[in-house]
DNA sequence: AGCACGCCGACT
DNA sequence: GTCGGCGTGCTC
């Protein structure tokens, strides 16, 4: 090598700052291998090892050629995009979604990137050939072990885990087989995507010569009727090919055939790469034309466009929302611009989805959870090649990476499932997806009859465009809303049902009528407690601080946090009491009282539990739809996803659950659920009705709800968060203190505050007790921090507090704290 | 997140 | 005395 050479190559970029999917925040240096150093840019993914022998799929940030001190550097194994799969629109979007949310980014990463494009390094053990019988004694699990290794060839660590009582005792047999030779370890790169295949026919190349083609046709017609037969389908083939399976199955060709004519070399087989997405290609409707007030409203939301790039659209339920969407969608795609649909849950929207794809056909994508990672992977490379697609889906739609978006649809807005608040990102769908419009460019609709009290706000203050109408189609109609006093009812009072005489009376009336009945009771199980009629001990959670909720149907105690479960107890675990009662209503309990109260009446349930399975919940409603059920019983689950029209009766059982939840949103929720479920009701003609069975009939919320005064409501709602200076006139972030010992909980987040409280003063509230003050052997404790949006630098702010609370903790000696930080927390 | 090291209680 | 539980720390 000439020096000059090595002195040109010194000079250019040697190492990488990646991304690696592992909730650690900051970026990682490696070297870059010389064959590769003139290739690797920003957004391309490399295989890099990390931590001990595993390798990740990691993005590539930032090339440069300083070269970090300090520790050993270890070098890129291999580079898996030649050309950037990530591009720096996208890679800036997702550092203000790990920013935004307080997120490390490499949990951006991972919930943004399907599964088959990050693959990792995996153990593999396989049987070794060369050693027959072990030298020691082999325990009964070992053998298991080496049976299921010998049966399957070659299998990763994994798979072995379900065999075993636990991972650590798996990877002592492994070390103890493999020191005694058995085994052979092998590290495998797994969940790599694999594109899916079909066998295709093709007529061989010597057909392309036509003196053989007639030779061939002449003696298979009289010889060989059924390869003769195949031979004239592929002849008027184009490319003389075609889909096995489709001949197999459509056109009666037997495999046979088909083998004996390659036999003969007249014909070949090939596999060929298909898509898994888009495979409904039904015959394509034209979209029905809008009615005048739908029209109306459709020139107004594109006269606001002009100047806003969001806007609301508030419209009753049953008004037609889904027909100007279709509109909107199809001028976008015709323009050559992708579309986004976000959808609260895409199980519960079965039919809009059905809708759209007779409206849409091969132009529609569905990003549903129940695909599997290949059709994920598949939706995800189509959005990020800029075709021009409507892709609808659940919140996880605003991470997928749109070059060429026109416009993002959020519809039923308020919906707080948008919200992710169990894993990062915490983020949510709309909010996100309203930024990603303003990196962008796409213009954004936001449909709910009952926005959300921001989005509301910001429509009304002029911010965003406002469009809102209150005609329904004729043949809808309001339903009427009757309040009944639970507490004056003197049945109730022994807490012995939940029928008041005025739900009985229309309950009775609508079963006369022929019509159907949804009641809704926000519990499931049984009964949401059991309690000591003597001494009031009421069995509790060993994990949580909660008690157990009662199933009668399986016979057992389950914890709705945890998911522990116990035998029912018969005997109070105080004082021995077998006086044990059972107090409130679930779901299970009021499916039951209906069952005796109207003998001969079929009563049907639908929740979590219920409808656990994937098509459980498609069954329950097409009963519902179909009328072989008269009476369904049900958690939220039967306020989103029930549009049909026979039901004439909706009823909550019991509304002040709803309303006495513990946070400043209680009264917006509940609020938006009854509307809803009104909506459910005399949605052909008939007048439907309503009733809510509350403590405290007198709640000013219940007036609003008669009226369906919506406007009114959110200004009252408007005017309290004022007051109390709530969203959206601050910016709240939850902090959670978690600890297993709870003394240690309570002074980590002390110090916390008082940390934070040096900086930020008032700002902070707490630390606090929440609602539930142990879930999984934790303990919980929570800061909140309250920011002004028009004020404070809440960026900066973000960023000290994500920095000063592991260095306090550090710094006074804190071990086994876990910080959660969820940003606009619902 | 994975993985290893190391410390402590429960069994041969 | 060892096995196996999990708390702790580190990963370019």
């Amino acid at each position: 090598l000439s020096t000059n050479l090595f002195e040109t190559d010194e000079a250019l970029a040697w190492y990488v700052d990646v991304m690696i999917p592992v909730p650690i925040t900051g970026l990682f240096t490696y070297r870059i291998p010389d064959e590769l150093v003139h290739i690797i840019k920003p957004g391309c993914r490399v295989m890099v090892p990390f931590g001990k022998r595993k390798l990740y799929t990691a993005v590539v940030r930032k090339v440069h050629n300083n070269a970090p001190e300090g520790y050993q550097i270890h070098y890129i194994q291999e580079l898996l995009d030649e050309e950037p799969l990530i591009s720096d629109a996208l890679l800036t979007y997702w550092d203000w979604l790990a920013s935004y949310y307080m997120c490390p980014p490499g949990e951006v990463m991972n919930a943004a990137l399907p599964a088959g494009l990050k693959i990792q390094s995996g153990t593999f053990v396989s049987l070794n050939p060369e050693i027959f019988w072990p030298d020691d004694q082999l325990s009964e699990t070992e053998m298991v072990l080496l049976g299921h290794i010998e049966k399957k060839d070659k299998v990763s660590i994994s798979d072995l885990e379900s065999l075993v009582r636990s991972r650590s005792s798996l990877v002592k047999m492994i070390k103890n087989l493999y020191q005694q030779d058995l085994i052979i370890l092998t590290e495998d790169l797994m969940g790599a995507y694999k594109p899916k295949t079909e066998t295709y026919v093709k007529l061989s190349e010597t057909f392309k010569n036509s003196d053989v083609a007639k030779e061939q046709i002449a003696i298979l017609s009289k010889r060989a009727k059924k390869q003769y037969s195949l031979l004239l389908l592929l002849l008027s083939s184009p490319d003389f090919e075609l889909n096995k399976k489709f001949l197999v199955h459509e056109k009666n060709v037997s495999p046979t055939t088909v083998s004996a004519m390659k036999k003969k070399g007249l014909l070949t087989e090939i596999s060929k790469e298909v898509s898994r997405i888009n495979m409904r290609v039904e015959e394509v409707l034209g979209i029905e034309p809008l009615v005048d007030f739908q029209q109306k409203a459709l020139e107004q939301i594109r006269e606001s466009w002009k100047e806003k790039q969001m806007v609301l659209l508030k419209a009753p339920t049953a008004g037609g929302k889904t027909h100007i969407y279709a509109h909107l969608i199809q001028e976008e795609l015709e323009a050559g611009r992708q579309v986004a649909l976000m959808l609260p849950e895409i199980a519960l929207t079965e039919q809009l989805v059905m809708r759209l794809e007779k409206y849409f056909g091969d132009k529609m994508l569905v990003n549903h959870a129940r695909f599997g990672k290949e059709a994920k992977t598949e939706v995800w490379h189509k959005i990020n090649s800029g075709d021009p697609v409507l892709v609808v889906g659940p919140r996880s739609v605003a991470l997928l990476p749109f070059k060429n978006p026109g416009l993002f649809i959020v519809d039923e807005e308020h919906e707080s499932t948008f919200k992710q608040f169990d894993k990062w990102p915490r983020y949510h769908g709309r909010d996100a997806l309203i930024k990603l419009a303003s990196f962008t460019g796409a213009k954004v609709l936001l449909g709910s009859a009952t926005p959300s009290i921001e989005s509301y706000y910001y429509g009304l203050s002029g911010r965003w465009g406002l469009v809102s109408y209150d005609e329904r189609f004729s043949n809808a109609t309001q339903t009427r809303v009757q309040v009944v006093n639970l507490s004056s009812d003197k049945k109730l009072q022994g807490k012995r049902t939940f029928l008041t005489k005025t739900l009985d009376e229309a309950i009775r009336t609508t079963l006369a009528n022929n019509q159907q009945i949804i009641l809704f009771q926000n519990r499931k199980g049984y009964v949401p407690m059991l309690e000591c009629g003597v001494c009031h001990w009421t069995p509790k959670c060993l994990n949580c601080d909660i008690s157990l909720t009662y199933y009668k149907y399986s016979n057992n105690l389950r914890c709705h946090y945890c998911g522990y479960s116990t035998p029912v107890v018969s005997k109070c675990g105080a004082c021995d009491s077998v006086d044990m009662r059972v107090w409130g209503f679930g779901t299970e309990r009021i499916v039951e009282e209906i069952q005796l109260k109207y003998p001969g009446v079929n009563v049907s349930r639908f929740d979590q539990d219920s409808a656990r399975g994937k098509d459980a919940y498609l069954k329950i409603l097409a009963d519902f739809e179909e009328k072989r059920v008269d009476i369904l019983v049900g958690t939220q689950l039967v306020i989103k996803g029930i549009d049909f029209g026979n039901v004439g009766l909706c009823a909550v059982i019991n509304a002040d659950q709803l309303l006495n939840f513990p946070d400043y949103r209680a009264e917006e929720r509940t609020f938006q659920m009854l509307v809803q479920l009104a909506g459910r009701a005399g949605r052909r003609g008939d007048y439907g009705k309503i009733i809510v069975q509350t403590g405290t009939p007198k709640h000013p919320l219940f007036d609003f709800l008669k009226d369906y005064d919506y406007d009114e409501f959110a200004e009252k709602q408007l005017a309290i968060r004022k007051q109390f200076n709530y969203p959206p006139f601050s910016r709240l972030i939850k902090i959670t203190v978690q600890h297993k010992d709870e003394l240690m909980a309570v002074k980590a987040s002390e110090l916390l505050s008082y940390t934070y409280k040096k900086y930020l003063g008032n700002k902070i509230l707490g630390p606090e007790q929440p609602f539930v003050g142990r879930i999984k052997n934790y303990y919980l404790r929570n800061i909140m921090v309250k920011l002004d949006p028009g004020k404070d630098p809440i960026t900066k702010i973000k960023k000290w507090i994500e920095e000063t609370s592991s260095k306090a903790l550090s710094e006074n000696g804190f071990k086994g704290v876990r910080l959660v930080f969820d940003v606009d927390a619902f």
